[in-house]
This record gives structure tokens, C-alpha cells and sequence, in this order.
DNA sequence: CTGTTGGCATTCCGCCGACAA
DNA sequence: TTGTCGGCGGAATGCCAACAG
């Protein structure tokens, strides 16, 4: 081959040169693995609790299904009917129930690895997941600062590919604005300006390319070394090509497939009956041992994530009052790689699949999309997929706002701050006495225990008094014990561990099964949910069960969070970057929003907490 | 694309054109499937019983990861490493085990089809299998006749591609003997002497070839159109093409590719462990509920077969002897599409995973080979994969080689031979009462249940009398029945059903489990075992518990069987297929081998019934 | 601003016999 | 008998600006 340097040409056998190092493994670089993955993914971070819904990991496998009945309008027929033959058999309910394992999972998440398909460049992680019995509030703020601090959102461009981009006749035609925006200035003083580009994939192969600025009018192009890339790629029109550029200034350059090829899939392997049994007998068996397990998570071939993080779950049900006729907004992607928000009103709340997943809030609400662009948007969503629009609180613009200069780091902030407090205004109804001074002392406590307990007190003589007394002072009289469970279909609860289950993965397998009556237990709690619609009208939520307990409320004076637009917190993030990192530990707290509420905000709708450094 | 009628090029959009009519499912070439699966692949028949190997076919989905450890020695490294992180994984047993599944099940093969891949032609095959409780002499029957009636073997040749074949230099240059005996004749009289070739590939698409004889010194060559395959196929040098010619004279070429790409897998859609899970939870739901399942089955991914047709298992199980030291032949295929047998020795026998596949009889032996070809031939195999070397009956010739013409249609054959007579010969231990008058009539009898029965003769009462009548007559004396129980391990037997069972797939889930024992009862039995190997010397055979029964013979009198070679029967297919098919039935006879037993053959190993058809 | 097209140089594809092996 | 090579004609690739939407 007389190419450049221009590593991994189209056959298999030139890619070695490039993969230098050997056996060693390829780290994805992260950035662009997001880039690839799209604007709506947001993986969990390792080390913090997910919710897991194995139904949902189960629908990944049949998205191919769906992907194949899309191409059937567009290409081949042949592999349609191959998926729809298998599709008709799981209809015929081949695969059998697992009656121990609970339509969610609360897993602790050991390990997250990004990956790339060496074939196809398809983006997918591969997630270690332990399922646990427990979480405490250290888990619940991990895992919600993990939320947020997972968006550094690097430049970059995406372009759908035109048939001029991907013809042999000519190179790649690069929108002005990319070019300026991600691409090395050129130097014109030469003629034409031109320089050349070298960017790395997802598997470290090096492609060079010439990039030019010709042409009357003057456009930005890729030439020299394109063709070798749309051939060893195999790219067509309406794949997407992206360049982003890293923190290091290095070009990186990713694509998107637009054809949902089906990826032929392990269709000469295993039945689709075996996949979904594996996936489901996987979980159980997981479940049921308490013992890791390993996921995979193809983000462009799932209709929807399946490993939720804890705390955008948490605050999904205890925030949102889902109601029918409800309206909320909802995240697509565009074209190109953007974000915009459809709005929507909530015409069902229903199981997806009652005979095999009864009551689990994987999509069980069913939707109704203001543009009706022809069911191009999913009519099922889940409940934390979706952003009310109702504000649920008070918003306040953050102290930033207030002042336009950073803050002078080393400075303490005047706002009294610690975590003691972020427990008790994100989680007042915990009481003062629960409070936290070591966070590693910090005993955990069950949420189905305490729930438990509150239904029938009398188990709780078995607790350390310690914890009775905090859990008395302020949760129990604030709830309705009364008819708890008798509302929520529980029947006798079964005996509480008492001592301490922090991140104790090493639990009774009994246990594992009382989690799925976990959210149908906090769903009772409501107390930040009551706050944030006082006035909710009250919509017919079949099998949710709160009805009575919606009309209690606490007061609003103990409304703490503070509420911060996504474009705000990337702000946030940059002046938090900028901050000289002196500080010997990070630490989060809540700003009052007492203090400066100036004005509501009306385009806000997510339920935010607000995280800082302090030394 | 200007390219000529040449179907199918290199993308993906193309290839509608070829598959013209719609989303009508092509029927794949059973003649070229076979041939692009090797010599060596005999699927089992539709309609006939098998026996289910799970723990085999969980190895094929681990035998991607052998083949990218073979890779790692010539390619990519970055696949070796992400498979044998799975492998690792699994050896840390997060599988289950399945104490329910068996290790083989005996099923009813209800549907076979044929597959290609769309993208890499891989071919493999999609069984449908029911558990069933028992098989009765009829199915044992069909599933032998079934074995050898299947082996047409058309006219075919494979080239393995040179660099030349493959470079965008020249074409493809024909072995003469290919050209002369697949490709239709040269008109001689032209200058120089060509043609154009039409041939269609396994999804029927067709690729057209100019085929000329030329050069100094002349040749055949494969010129225009070639190069179009090559890269339509994405063949490399070292990938094999071969083509064949069909009854209706018309040229088929298929492609079997030699580098072991691993396919890329669903490593991005299901983790390994999910994929051995679902495999056995799948196998292990079917069996319980004798419900069908479905296999997918790559023959050039597997490094073995594991649905065995019952005939082929059965009578390796009755007729091999097992022993440590035993020689033995193996058929492997060759370059070039060939078979060869090598020889080699038993050197262990024992479970390849004692700890979840106990007394599995999946590649429990251990074997060296006579020619060290440094570990290039698999170090254990199954006891059917063999074929022992000390000739187990009287060889006879058929009666072909008696005299040269082939038999005439519609003579019948003197010999007396009928039904009856193949149960009493193949199973004299059967006695004479229970001969067949009408095979659609006759009481199937699970072989579990007369083995209880021999265990526990007071259950013989709750059957019907004639079929103790007909066992008592010649089997149970004949059996050492006093302490087989305590030998086998078995402990208190269950009541067998004393009804007909006869292809009833409907059984108590009990009774799946039962089946785990079969191989063990009918090892005890060894009738003919006794006879093939009188002087049988002793090994130590661990876990096989046949020591004690191994003293008992039965008279050689009885042998009936004749054996034929694999060529032979390929000549007695092509007379039996030259007959005129007059006949309204097809009937199976066994040729008695007492008439004319003229010399032992010594290259016979394989046990053959010898089946004609006789109106 | 950018997608497509015609014009054109250059490369590469692919058919041929000449050599060996 | 068949794998590879130098030779050559022709087809394609690929760079350019000219349009047009």
C-alpha cells in the first residue's frame, strides 16, 4: 500500500500498524465515546447505585427487531423477515417467567467500560452490576452528584454526511462554522490555506487528512485521505461523521451510523429466545445470590436506558405527580447532534407488559406528543424520562448570578453549608437528630426496613434505640401509618435485619425480592413531591396508590433546593473547573434559597441540586 | 453503478435487485449449504429424535474465543483481549448451574432450517427441538435411516485463493480439473475458446464470470467479473470458494473463509454470561416443560456437533467398547474440502467439567494422535465422533460386490428381509415375541422405563402383560439384574408410566429428568458391545461402572449387522438413486450377513445398517 | 454558505503472455 | 499445471472551479 500514514485502511490486516501497543488494552477515550453515543446518554458513574430494570435490558435485544421492521421500508427483506419470524415466537411466550426477579433492580455498579465495536465503530458500555438490599443517603448524594458532574460537553461538530461527501468524485465539504470552531486555524497568508489534519478514532487508528480553503466561494474541504476513510469506514449518505477536539487540542473523530443495520446481530449463534432468557435468567440468578453481573449497554440501540442512576430515579418518583392528562417536556435529540425539548401530555399510565412485568415502571406511561410528526417520538415513556412542566420549586437564580466575578477561591462562602445541612434540607423529613458528622460512620439504613418499620412499629425493638429515636423524632409522625399497607397491597412484612447494611452487598436473597415493593413503599413518602405541587389536581393513577396521600403537604418554608438550568449548571461547572483545586476535599452543600429569590424562572423544570467546592 | 447484471456488489443497497422476489423467504440450497459446511456436517433429519448436548452447545458460543486466540497469532490483539476477559470471567462460575437440565436430552427434531448469513455467507442452521420422555424402535429407525440416506454429494471443487485470486491484478486462476469436471465445456473452436459463467451464491444472487481458456501454457481463468466477487464477498487470499453444479446442471458457488473473524459477536448487545445463561436457562426451560426450543447451529464455529441424531449416539454408546489404550479413527477434513481419517489412541476418560457437567459423556475422552501435528487436532472428543479401529462385527461385502450390475428395479431381493426381521437382528436382545407387524401400531416403550422395570420387577405388574411377556423372554435373563442400581448410583426409580408413549411429547417434567439416567441404564445393557469385543481387556474406565457387565457376552451367532464403508455406501446411494422410484414405500431391510461372508474387510470402522428400497 | 456538476490529470484496475516452480 | 510478474489500454478516482439553491 502506498498510502500515508494514514493507519487502518479498509482491510482488517493494515489495522495492526496502528494498534501499536499490542495486547494492551485500548482505553475508549470518553469523550468521544459520549460524542458517539449522542447528547441524551449519560452513563452512571462507577461506584454508585443504579436502578436496573431488567425488562428494559430485555427490550434492547428486540430494539434490534425494531430497527429491522424500520429497514424493512428502507432495504433489505430478507433479514426483516428473519426478525419478525423471531419476534412471533416470543410472542408465543417461549421464554419463561422469573417470578423471583423484581421488575427493578437496586444494584450497586462495580464498573463501567466504554467500548467500540472494532467492525462498526458502535458504541457500547459494558456495566458491572451488583444487586444490593440497600441504600443509604451517602449512596442517594453519590449518586446525584455523580449526576451532574458528568458533563464537561466538549467542542464538537457532527455532519450528516451528503452524497457529495461519500461519492469517489470528490472529498468532504466542512461547514464553515466547524471548521473555525474545532479545526486548527489555517494560515492565510499561504495559497490557498491549507494544512494537514490528523484525528484518531475510537480505536487510536490515525487518519490524516488534507484540509483545504478553496473554491469561489471559498469553502472549507477535506480532501486527500477522505476517500480512504469513507471506504474503510464504509460510510454512506446520511451517516454522520464528528470531529471533536479534546482537552489536549488532539483532533478526535468519531460516526454515526443513520441505517440501522441490524448488525446480523448472533442471529448464526443464539436464538432470540436465548438472549432473552440470558437476559432475564442472568438477572435472577444475580438477584437472587446477590453476585455481580455484567451488562451491556448499546446506547443507539436502545429505545431507552436501562440502568438508571439512583438519585435520577429517586427524585423521578418522589418529585414527579405523575397524573393523567399531565404535561411535561421531554429530551430528543436532533439532527446534528442537538437537543430539543418536545412537549407532551400524559394520556395513560398502564403496564407495557402486564402478564410479565405487572407494575413496573419500566415505560409505563403512555404519551401523546404536541407536533405530531406521525409517531416518530416514542408513545411510551418512563417516569424519569420526563420533565414536568409545572416548576416543582421555587427558582432562585444561584449566588453566581448575583455577583459576576468568580469567587475568590480559599474564600469560605458566607452560606452556612455543610453536609449536615444538604441532609436535612434535601431530606427534611429525616429529622434534626439524624444528622451526619462522619460520613463514614454514617450507618446506613434500609429504606424497605425503615418502611417496614412504620408499618408495624413493633419490629422496631429490635433496632439500636438510636435509630428509633432520630426515625421517631420527625419521619413517623409526619406520615400515615395508618392503612399503609393495606393501601399498598403489602402483606405481612417480613423482619427487618437490624444492624448496619451499608453497601453490604452480602445480603439474604429474601431480601432481594422486597425491593420491588420499594418504590411503591417511597412513593408514600412524598414529602419534596407534596411541596412541589401543593395544588395538584387529582388525576386517576391507576395502581399508584397515592391518592390519599397526596393531601398531605409539608410546609413550604422547608423548601431547600435550589433549582439551576442545565445551560446554568455547565456554567457552574466551568467557573467550579476554573477554580484552583487547593482544596483538600470536595465537599457539597445546598444554598439556602431564602436568601436571594429574586424571580421564577419559567423555562426551568428540572429538579436540581446545587454543588460546590469549599474548602 | 454501471456494473453489468453481476448482482450484488459491494454495498449493501445493491443487493435488492437480486432478491427480486420481495420478502418471500429464499429457501437456501441444501446441496451448497453443504458443501459450504464441509464434508463432515450431517445435520440430523426433520422429524427424527437427537440428543441435545447443552454443555456443547454453550461451547460453541465460547468457541468464538478460541477462534480469536487463533487470531491472536496472526491479526488483531484487540479482540483476543476483550474475549478472553469474558473467558475469565466465566471461569469465575457467575453461570448458574442448572441442576435440572441434564447433560444430554433426548428430543424430537421438529423443523431444520437452512441460514446465511447475510453479510459474511457463514452458513448455519436453526433447529426446533421437543423434549421428549422416550423414543421407541420406530424413531430409532427413521433417525438411521435418516443418517445415511442423506449423502448425495454432488459434484463440487474448492480452491483455497492464492494472493493472485485475490489482488485487484488478474483473476482467478481454475485448477484444470475443476474447470473440466464443474464448469460446462468450451467450444474448442473458438479462438481463444471462453464463455460466460452464471452462477448463484447462497442468498441467490447471481455473480456472472467470463471464463476463458488462454495463456502460454493454456489455462482456465475466471477474467471479468471476478474481481467484482472478491471484493462483493470481501475475500482474502486464503479464503476458500467453491463451486458447484446441481441436478439441473446450474453452477453454485459458495465461500468458506479461512481467517476465523469472531464475527464481532453480540459482544455489544449481551455479555458472554448472559449468552451461556440463556443457552442452558433455555435448554433447562424446554426440558421441564417438554416445550419446544430453539438452536442455532454454526457448523465452522462449533468445534463439534451437539445435536446428535439418536441413531448416530445410540449406537456408538451400544456397539464402541471404551477403553483406556483403545485405538481409534477420526474423520477430519482436509484442505481443499477433503476428508481424512487419522488414527489415534483413548488416553483418559473423564468428565471435560466434572463440576457442573458430572458423567456428561461430551468429549469425555481424551485422546492422542498417531501423527503429532502439534496440537492441531482436538485432545478430546465424543464417544460418536469415533470410530474404533478393532473391527466390532463380520465384515461381509453387500451384495453389490458380488455382482458388478446394479441391481435390477422392481427384482426383489432374495434375501428374506422385512421389518421383523431388522428389530430381531439389530435388537436380538428383544426376543422373537416382540416382532413388528404394523409399524404404526406398534407400543413405543421408553428405554427408561424397561430399565426400571429390570430394577424394580414389581413394577412390571402396572404393565400391560404382553410387553413383559415379550422383555422377560430374552432380555431379563439375559441382564444382571441384581445389583445394577447400587452400581449405576441410582437411587429409588420412579413409577414409569405404563401407557404409550410413542412420540408423545407431552410428558410430566419428572420424567425430562429422568433422562439423564438413559445413557447410564443403557450402558449396562451392552448386548452387542458384549459381542464386538469379546476378549475386551480390561481398562480402567472411570465413572462408566460397566466393569462386572463387561464378563457377559451373547452368542456371536447373533451379529446380523453388515457394515459398510462410507465410499461403498455412496455407490449404493447412486444405484438406489438410478432406480426408477416406482415404489410406493420406501422399506428398510437388513441384508443378512450369514450367506455370503466372503473376507473381512480392514479398512471397515464405521456400523452401518445397509437400507434398500424394495416396493 | 454549501451541494452538485463538468472538466481534467492521474492513478489504478484488469486483461494479456512471459516466465518459472 | 499454476502462481506471479511486467506490459499496456481503459476506466475510475480525485482535485479544481463553476454554478445554483
Amino acid at each position: 500500500m502506498k498510502s500515508p500514514e494514514t493507519g487502518a485502511g479498509g482491510t482488517a490486516a493494515t489495522s495492526t500498524a496502528t494498534n501499536g501497543e499490542g495486547a494492551e488494552k485500548k482505553s475508549i477515550n470518553p469523550e468521544l465515546w459520549q460524542a458517539c453515543a449522542g447528547p441524551l446518554v449519560n452513563l452512571p458513574a462507577a461506584g454508585t447505585h443504579v436502578v436496573y430494570f431488567p425488562q428494559g435490558h430485555s427490550e434492547q435485544s428486540f430494539s434490534f427487531s425494531f430497527r429491522s421492521q424500520f429497514m424493512f421500508l428502507l432495504e433489505s427483506k430478507i433479514t426483516v423477515f428473519r426478525f419478525a419470524a423471531s419476534m412471533k415466537k416470543d410472542v408465543d411466550a417461549q421464554i419463561p417467567n422469573y417470578p423471583n426477579l423484581p421488575s427493578k433492580l437496586l444494584c450497586l455498579l462495580h464498573n463501567v467500560t466504554l467500548h467500540a465495536d472494532p467492525e462498526t465503530d458502535e458504541v457500547y458500555a459494558q456495566m458491572t452490576l451488583q444487586p444490593v438490599s440497600s441504600f443509604d443517603k451517602d449512596a442517594l448524594l453519590r449518586s446525584d452528584l455523580a449526576l451532574k458532574s458528568n458533563k464537561p460537553q466538549t467542542e464538537f461538530f457532527c455532519k450528516t454526511l451528503t452524497a457529495s461527501d461519500t461519492s469517489t468524485h470528490g472529498g468532504f465539504s466542512v461547514p464553515r462554522r466547524a471548521a473555525e470552531k474545532i479545526f486548527p486555524p489555517l494560515n492565510f497568508s499561504m495559497q490557498p490555506p491549507a494544512q494537514e489534519l490528523v484525528a484518531r478514532d475510537l480505536h487510536d487508528n490515525v487518519w490524516t487528512f488534507r484540509h483545504i480553503y478553496r473554491g469561489q466561494p471559498k469553502r472549507h474541504l477535506l480532501t486527500t485521505g477522505w476517500s480512504l476513510f469513507v471506504s474503510g469506514k464504509r460510510l454512506f449518505a446520511g451517516d454522520s461523521v464528528l470531529f471533536i477536539r479534546d482537552e489536549k487540542q488532539q483532533l478526535l473523530l468519531g460516526i454515526r451510523r443513520a441505517n440501522r443495520q441490524p448488525t446480523n446481530l448472533s442471529s448464526s449463534v443464539l436464538s432470540s429466545d436465548s438472549m432473552h432468557i440470558g437476559i432475564l435468567a442472568a438477572a435472577a440468578h444475580a438477584a437472587a445470590n446477590n453476585s455481580p453481573f455484567t451488562v451491556f449497554y448499546n446506547p443507539r440501540a436502545s429505545p431507552s436506558e436501562f440502568v438508571i442512576p439512583l438519585a435520577k430515579y429517586y427524585k423521578a418518583v418522589y418529585s414527579n405527580q405523575i397524573s393523567l392528562g399531565m404535561r411535561f417536556r421531554m429530551m430528543f435529540e436532533t439532527e446534528e447532534s442537538g437537543t430539543r425539548r418536545y412537549m407532551g401530555t400524559i394520556t395513560g399510565i398502564s403496564d407495557l407488559d402486564p402478564v410479565r412485568w405487572k407494575n413496573s415502571q419500566w415505560r409505563n406511561l403512555q404519551v401523546g406528543w404536541d407536533e405530531s410528526t406521525a409517531g416518530e417520538r416514542r408513545n411510551r415513556v418512563s417516569i424519569w424520562e420526563i420533565e414536568p412542566v409545572t416548576a416543582p420549586f421555587f427558582i432562585c437564580p444561584p449566588p453566581f448570578f448575583r455577583s459576576k466575578r468568580p469567587r475568590q477561591p480559599g474564600m469560605p462562602d458566607d452560606d452556612s453549608s455543610d453536609l449536615d445541612s444538604l441532609f436535612k434540607r434535601t431530606m427534611p423529613w429525616l429529622g434534626d437528630e439524624f444528622c451526619m458528622k462522619d460520613p463514614q460512620a454514617l450507618p446506613g439504613l434500609s429504606l424497605v426496613q425503615w418502611m417496614n418499620m412504620q408499618q408495624n412499629p413493633s419490629l422496631a425493638n429490635s433496632m439500636q434505640p438510636n435509630y428509633m429515636q432520630s426515625l421517631s423524632g420527625s419521619v413517623l409522625q409526619n406520615l400515615p401509618g395508618a392503612d399503609l399497607s393495606r393501601q399498598l397491597g403489602l402483606s405481612s412484612p417480613q423482619m427487618p435485619q437490624p444492624n448496619n447494611v451499608q453497601f453490604n452487598a452480602q445480603r439474604l436473597p429474601q431480601q432481594a425480592q422486597q425491593l420491588d415493593q420499594l418504590p411503591k413503599l417511597q412513593s408514600s413518602l412524598i414529602p419534596l413531591g407534596s411541596i412541589m405541587q401543593p395544588q395538584q389536581q387529582m388525576g386517576d393513577i391507576t395502581q399508584q396508590s397515592r391518592q390519599n396521600l397526596m393531601a398531605q403537604t409539608l410546609p413550604t418554608s422547608q423548601v431547600q433546593a435550589q433549582l439551576l438550568q442545565p445551560q446554568t449548571l455547565a456554567q457552574t461547572n466551568n467557573i467550579l473547573q476554573q477554580q484552583p483545586s487547593n482544596t483538600k476535599s470536595i465537599r457539597v452543600l445546598l444554598k439556602p434559597s431564602s436568601n436571594s429569590c429574586k424571580h421564577q424562572q419559567q423555562e426551568s423544570t428540572s429538579n436540581l441540586l446545587w454543588i460546590d467546592r469549599n474548602r
